[in-house]
DNA sequence: CGGCGCATGTAACTTGTTACATGATTCC
DNA sequence: GGAATCATGTAACAAGTTACATGCGCCG
């Protein structure tokens, strides 16, 4: 049921190119940041399963001067195990924000703290528009379009209005967050 | 630095009424289903460690023809780590969505498969709009103005704001997986 | 020669889910 | 009488994070 997607992130990521551990987890950040995340303590574990059950292929590279480093490449096998994966229904999603727990809960604490808070959530994700908007021009500005273009503009525009959605309600909610804070100093 | 959040929920809805493990997790799934989830696995070892702790009481309601059950309260050194938490910076935030990976490698696999996919996700926060539609019209409803209706609406709207932008973007996607799909079939 | 980025990995830990066990009450 | 809901709990597991250890190569 559960079945790890780790390795489903890898075997996307190593049908575009081959990679080392370090190369793939850079990607995801970069790419993935605003609706997915991995660590190394679970890249690293993941790449030794995949290679064990022949999803993937290791090759130490260690020529010229440069110290050794592993570029995985994907297998027919771990294709066949990519596409399956796409066409299982499943599709867990999973949302936290503890912003909104501490909003909903705000009364019993400071309101400035939990404004401030809201202020940094604001922050950051006017920086995670800024990065896809910079993204959209770069994969945009492509003459020679890559195949999974079109398909990766999509993923970026989910996120742009996402985060425009949440910059929108941040701007109100610290508005009547600072209204409610004033409001209550007069009484 | 990591904390455990699920005392901090309970916390939290405690401050508002007294209540039983299994009520608390109804409000949860209810209220916060779209931004937070617990299970029992969490919540009653967590509501032990809270007893021993002294942030909670718990009292065994036997009375009439009713089965024992545990109803628990905030203790004032409850309401203290409650505001606390509410001080603190951290503000961890976690969203993962499977879909947007699968539309991003959705070229490695079966186009329509990764369709049915998306109008599920479609019709999932179709629903969570029109649940957090009508908790907005019951709570502006009420008269008689309760002290933290106003921040749950806040809340509210933030899940109705994101909500919305998902349908916008997934009817979208929904449109060019269908075109991309007779596009290459014509080839 | 110090700091940063590249590079790999693991052990200990925390967090979270699932499946199971149990049984009362309520409503049809 | 049977299904749904109320109600509590745990054990086994899966998932995920963090801190640490190690060391090369490059730039200033």
């Amino acid at each position: 049921m559960s079945e790890n997607r780790t390795r489903y992130v890898i075997l996307g990521l190593l049908t575009e190119e081959n990679l080392t551990g370090y190369e793939l987890k850079k990607i995801i950040e970069l790419r993935f940041s605003f609706f997915w995340s991995e660590s190394y303590g679970q890249l690293y574990p993941a790449f030794k399963a995949l290679t064990e059950e022949g999803l993937v292929t290791a090759k130490n590279q260690e020529g010229e001067s440069r110290r050794a480093k592993t570029v995985y490449s994907i297998t027919e096998k771990g294709r066949e195990a990519l596409a399956g994966w796409l066409r299982e229904p499943s599709c867990k999603e999973s949302v936290r924000l503890e912003i909104l727990l501490k909003l909903y809960f705000s009364r019993y604490g400071d309101v400035n703290a939990v404004t401030e808070q809201l202020e940094a959530f604001f922050a950051e994700h006017q920086r995670q528009l800024y990065m896809l908007n910079l993204f959209e021009t770069e994969l945009s500005g492509i003459e020679e379009e890559h195949a999974n273009h079109r398909d990766i503009l999509r993923v970026i525009d989910c996120g742009q209005k996402v985060n425009r959605a949440y910059l929108d309600w941040c701007s109100e909610t610290i508005a009547y967050l600072k209204g409610r804070d004033s409001h209550e100093a007069e009484n």
